[in-house]
DNA sequence: TGAAAGGAATGTTAATTAAGGTTAATGCGT
DNA sequence: ACGCATTAACCTTAATTAACATTCCTTTCA
């Protein structure tokens, strides 16, 4: 699945070149030119990291960050601005800003920036061939192999996967639509349906230990909590 | 303990001052000016990060990044040099920088940098947000879970968010659109009334404790009032 | 000045729709 | 035939919309 990118920038001219620049590295962009309309964009599209001009019609960058931080603290935020004064870089860091870029800037080193975000803001996930721990149970990725004292049970390759994605995710929530890109390749309608069953599954496989819980949120996804 | 920097500068000049700027700010510096004594300097103090030249004697900054990501994949690395180009930039973040500070720079800037790095890579996995308490009630905002003595009632997503959100914010007034915004994303008629509606919920669910209070503010919002 | 009227904002409860949960039956490859 | 994966049928719960009630602020007029 492409990286989706939530660029605000009010210039239609030099937006539309960054966009295309970006969409040319696969990067799926979606551009916004109104503050006020930058929630809204952005609790539709769910993007993965969001390029913030800090003057704006509507609402500034600045606020903005600010709201995106309120509903999600670990989304990469870039600034990318005319303000060069050391004053406005700084203002961008406490707000919660994880960079910020003066214009004009390189398009390769805005992609490079990106990239280096992305990376940083990723789960480095426990290499699949450690075991992970879950509560009171052990689970081998590499083995399909869930344990707990001396009980054993084998799983299978679709519940084993799902397992660790949740497992790789513990305390965060995690898109339905992740979950069954990443299990299915899809997310048609009869595989959603199937990964009710597997959750179901999993649920009942984990309901030995009850500080494990696999909560719903609805319209969203799941987040697997532990202890 | 103070958060150790591995600071390497062959200018000794610039690098006093840098070095005592960033000691005056309560982190552990240790400068080191040739290329060489880098590796020995990095096994003895284990650095939380790394500030490179990449000009240097011995051994430049970008051969230097290489090594460290070799023993340590996570560790934040920024350079901090004079090379103004985008291609030496990209070479930086490619050998596996994290950030690329041009010369001349501000400390300001600097010091900022170093601590949205830190931040960035310690947040991973912990966001174990901390259970709220409410009057003679407990919520667990990572569970949606809101426990009095024995009886535990789980929230929905909904509920839970809104109900962090007034738990933040106890005795603060609350605008209503900050609240629609973050719940619903945006504060159209329909999601309005749907606030009352949860507000409701939540009057009920916490009916039980009578020091607790959802005070409507007519025309603003709502104030959380506890005991 | 103050009581009544009107209206907008909010409260409450219920009905509706949509999402997800559960269990069982079916399909399909080995 | 076995084991998993998928589809289906039916159930439960959350979220939204709707309908109607209330509150409280504002306006107006005695």
């Amino acid at each position: 699945m492409k990286t989706k990118i939530l660029y605000v920038e009010d210039e239609p001219f030099l937006g539309k070149i960054v966009k295309e620049s970006l969409e040319s590295r696969q990067f799926d962009v979606r551009m916004v030119a109104d503050g006020k309309e930058v929630m809204s964009a952005f609790m539709e599209m769910k993007p993965n990291i969001a390029v913030l001009d800090v003057m704006l019609p509507g609402k500034d960058g600045y606020t903005l960050a600010k709201e995106i931080r309120q509903i999600d603290p670990n989304l990469p935020i870039i600034f990318v601005t005319a303000k060069t004064q050391t004053e406005d870089l700084i203002k961008g860091f406490e707000v919660g800003g994880n960079d910020y870029l003066r214009k004009p800037f390189s398009m390769e080193e805005l992609i490079v920036r990106v990239n280096n975000l992305l990376q940083l803001t990723q789960k480095q996930q426990a290499s699949p061939k450690e075991n992970i721990a879950i509560g009171k149970f052990e689970f081998a990725p590499q083995r399909y192999e869930l344990r707990k004292g001396d009980s054993l049970r084998k799983l299978s390759h679709r519940e084993a996967i799902l397992l660790q994605i949740l497992a790789e995710n513990q305390n965060n929530n995690i898109d339905r639509k992740t979950i069954l890109m990443r299990v299915w390749g899809d997310d048609s309608f009869f595989n959603s349906r199937n990964l009710d069953v597997y959750i179901t599954k999993l649920r009942d496989y984990l309901k030995e230990d009850d500080a494990i819980e696999i909560i719903t949120i609805k319209g969203i996804g799941y987040r697997f909590v532990v202890g």
